[in-house]
DNA sequence: GGCCCAGTTCACACGCCGTTCACAGTAGGG
DNA sequence: CCCTACTGTGAACGGCGTGTGAACTGGGCC
């Protein structure tokens, strides 16, 4: 069994007496770019000092190369109204100051259910001729390579994954810069442009624009 | 969204106050057997009171034809030891007494999860041969896409929402337009014009004017 | 039958919204 | 340290959705 990953450094001694307790292999992390070190069963990320702070290391965690799953969140209570909005950067959460029964409890929880098969984004996202290698960071359309660029990927993997759905520019900030925007929907607008034109003069219809909401892809007609 | 289930019947005061207050709808059951009444988005089994009653009920959730998921136990401090071993019955758990934020922000949580995961049937607003599809803005009548603009469509599916209703033409500006309106009465007739010229002729008649009052969608005052 | 009211239809101009171009800032690599 | 490429922002352009005025129609009432 690989050891959990705890953020930050050094891990929180509450998390790691409990840990250590229950016999569970762990390894304390401060950055996503040390990572690499190995493969990891899972993650326990405590926003209980600095949430910012965890709410930024936690999505770091779930994008790269190798997302890193299940990921426990400690929060406090005055937190709790936060998280849903950030329910993509976590797969349980505990309040803190918590029994140690619970978060034990939690962590087994989540490693049984990892083993069990948990669910992580798809490794390779199709459609039609497209294809999105989440792996390699490669894109193909029609079997030629398309040179994307971080952004351009990550806007088009996000669209991919949900074809005929339609996005505001907001959500598409949201959920693809990752941060809170004030402005700059005029950002989005113009990597739609570069996405359309590296997609070719021929595959540009791709990706549409609904007047007055947003962005959609694929699906043009409904005959589905 | 379909209800949530709760278990036992009747349900327990903390939960249906939190959900109450969340605006999520719920419904008590008591067995497994009368769970034949309709879909459920989830379930929350309250081991509380009765806990060896309350997990065979979890586990009769997860069977059956059509098993029950996500499901959120919530159990007493002292029951974690057990919960390791039982942790395919349920998905996530709370530990009660709990703060009335935490239980909901579990219960927003497995939901939004949910629908993220297993991408449930999108929302669409049907009325006979009309579809609007809320997600990918599109809508169809007779299976034949409509290329309707944003305010058609937003009018469309405020009408097509309430049907047989009617609906002044002060109450369309406000609720569909979203503002205050002072004069403009006619910028509501010209758009139930386009409306009624791209539903075609023979659906035309969905939307019918009352003299003096406003407009109403289907259910024709012959047939109600 | 003529007047009036209410809804329909038509035509047009304004303004919003998306596209595109150009440029500044910045991070990474040689 | 320079250079390149990626990213984000401002501004100009163009299109079309939208709203409004006015003419037209149809029905009700005296």
């Amino acid at each position: 069994m690989h050891p959990l990953l705890i953020w930050p450094d050094p891990a929180p001694p509450d998390i790691v007496r409990v840990l250590d307790l229950a016999g569970i292999a762990w390894e304390a992390l401060g950055n996503h770019s040390e990572a690499g070190a190995g493969p990891f069963s899972g993650a326990i990320v405590s926003a209980e000092e600095n949430p910012a702070a965890a709410y930024t290391a936690a999505r770091s965690l779930r994008r790269g190369d190798s997302p890193i799953a299940p990921l426990l969140l400690c929060v406090r209570g005055s937190e709790l109204g936060d998280l849903v909005e950030r329910s993509d950067i976590f797969d349980d959460f505990c309040v803190v100051p918590a029994h140690p029964s619970e978060l034990e409890a939690r962590v087994r929880h989540l490693l049984l259910r990892e083993s069990a098969g948990f669910e992580l984004p798809p490794e390779i996202v199709t459609y039609e001729s497209l294809e999105l290698n989440v792996e390699t960071y490669q894109a193909s359309i029609d079997g030629r390579p398309l040179d994307l660029t971080y952004m351009e990927y990550e806007l088009l993997k996000f669209l991919a994954s949900s074809p005929g759905r339609v996005f505001t520019r907001e959500t598409l900030l949201t959920q693809v810069w990752g941060y809170e925007y004030y402005g700059g929907a005029r950002t989005v607008d113009v990597h739609i442009r570069r996405l359309r034109a590296k997609l070719g003069e021929e595959h540009a219809g791709l990706i549409q624009t609904v007047r007055s909401v947003g962005y959609r892809f694929g699906e043009s007609r409904w005959g589905s």
